[in-house]
DNA sequence: GGTCTTATCCATGTATACATCCCTCTGTTC
DNA sequence: GAACAGAGGGATGTATACATGGATAAGACC
């Protein structure tokens, strides 16, 4: 959606801000004015205040204590601890969905997307459709979230993805990595095998602990990305939101 | 502190109508006009508005597709999953601080909240102080929250104990229970110690797991009201948010 | 009689004027 | 020189008038 034809004022505002703060345009821990806002989107205070009041919700802003909001600021041990969140929530959701059981048509769609994301790899490591098979990934990990069939479950876990940094397809590689990075994302899709079979075979617990371990592969990316320059981590997705 | 005398409108109008909401006053699902409360709470729709916002955040409200929110609504099977989120939770954020570990003199006012619970227990079975145990088992699980050292687990297993009934002391007893369920407070309690030894011992496997079995006390708790006549599911904390 | 069109109403969206509160800076007094 | 008081400015809080858009009902035409 061009966020220039958004209907409303307010959804123009928070297209608008949520990508200025996700571009690191306000440094983390910033506070930001409505009146500064209201002239800088040319708008009225009104629909900025709804815009942030939705950001707030997001986890991008919070509110401050004397009123207004501040850009929410993040450590790396708060990224850390989102992918951890992350991980934990997925393999809360694909463990009650093996104990509840899941039915072949309700999982159909899941083995497709499987099978699409093996045609991103070609015949060596170093071919890897990367921006397919971000998108399918992605795809994956949202059709993840209904298959317990608890709303209230998919609800937290979508939320847990909604900080950039914690997304599934945050680290995936953009191309010309090293070979470790690219042989990550094999790794990776053999574990969304087993996990989709471990919840065919209602195996609970083996469902719970492969998607955790699937989201530390985001960590050990996360850890590489430090490894290099400070350029390195700035391909983190968010990485404006980062203080320290 | 006293609803009348909020420092600003849009806070008096958040405290009443959380009260309204999960006192059952709005059925599931209702939707709220900003008009019709602003008149009931005789303030404009500026501060209504802001009060709803921030019950969305609080997942009391949902945003409506047109705009506009209603009021969430829960089945009994979300209010188990609610439940279950929370154990989760708590049992990631004990887990966790097992794992990094927790110094005794961090460790200490926990210890302390259990000695204080201990004093609940007479020497009977029916002899159970119900509101000390109530408060103090609160206030054990707040003191659970901040152990991991992570500001983002923290948050958002607060969040989850915000929904009236998943909050861990929803099914605390009120007196004159069935004696097994005056029991399932000392098992509780034994749970509690498990817990904290656990984390200090540095077992982070059995301190999640001692942590999700300690949250479907509630869930047991909640299937006795359920087998109760109706008026014994309306001593649940929130029942008014329930449909079906 | 059915369907399409139009008018009206009601709800939210928006701008804006004004209120209020807090913080700061300055000036005066002891 | 220090401390308190008052003034001023800038931020959010609030009320309200008006805009807009969607739904619904009524009426007219086929």
């Amino acid at each position: 959606m061009d966020k220039t034809s958004a209907k409303t004022h307010a959804k123009r505002a928070l297209l608008e801000l949520r990508e200025k703060i996700i571009n690191g345009e306000f440094a983390g821990g910033q506070r930001l004015y409505e009146v500064a806002l209201a002239e800088a989107l040319d708008v009225s205070r009104t629909p900025v205040r709804e815009a942030m009041s939705r950001l707030a919700e997001e986890g991008l802003l919070e509110r401050a204590s004397g009123g207004g909001f501040v850009v929410r600021s993040f450590t790396v041990a708060d990224v850390i601890d989102a992918i951890e969140l992350r991980g934990v929530l997925e393999g809360t959701v694909v463990r009650v969905a093996a104990e509840r059981g899941v039915d072949d048509k309700a999982l159909a769609p899941v083995r497709q997307t499987l099978i699409d994301l093996d045609k991103c790899f070609g015949e060596t490591v170093e071919d890897v459709d990367f921006p397919l098979y971000s998108e399918l990934n992605a795809r994956f990990h949202d059709q993840l979230s209904g298959l317990a069939g608890s709303a209230i479950l998919a609800r937290e876990l979508e939320r847990a993805k909604s900080l950039p940094f914690a997304s599934p397809s945050a680290f995936v590689p953009s191309g010309n990595e090293p070979r470790a990075f690219n042989v990550s994302l094999a790794i990776a899709q053999s574990q969304h095998r087993a996990l989709v079979d471990a919840i065919a075979a209602r195996e609970g617990a083996r469902a719970e602990s492969i998607a955790r371990e699937h989201a530390r592969i985001a960590r050990g990316n996360l850890n590489y990305l430090l490894g290099q320059d400070a350029a390195g981590l700035e391909r983190m997705p968010g990485h404006g939101l980062l203080v320290d």
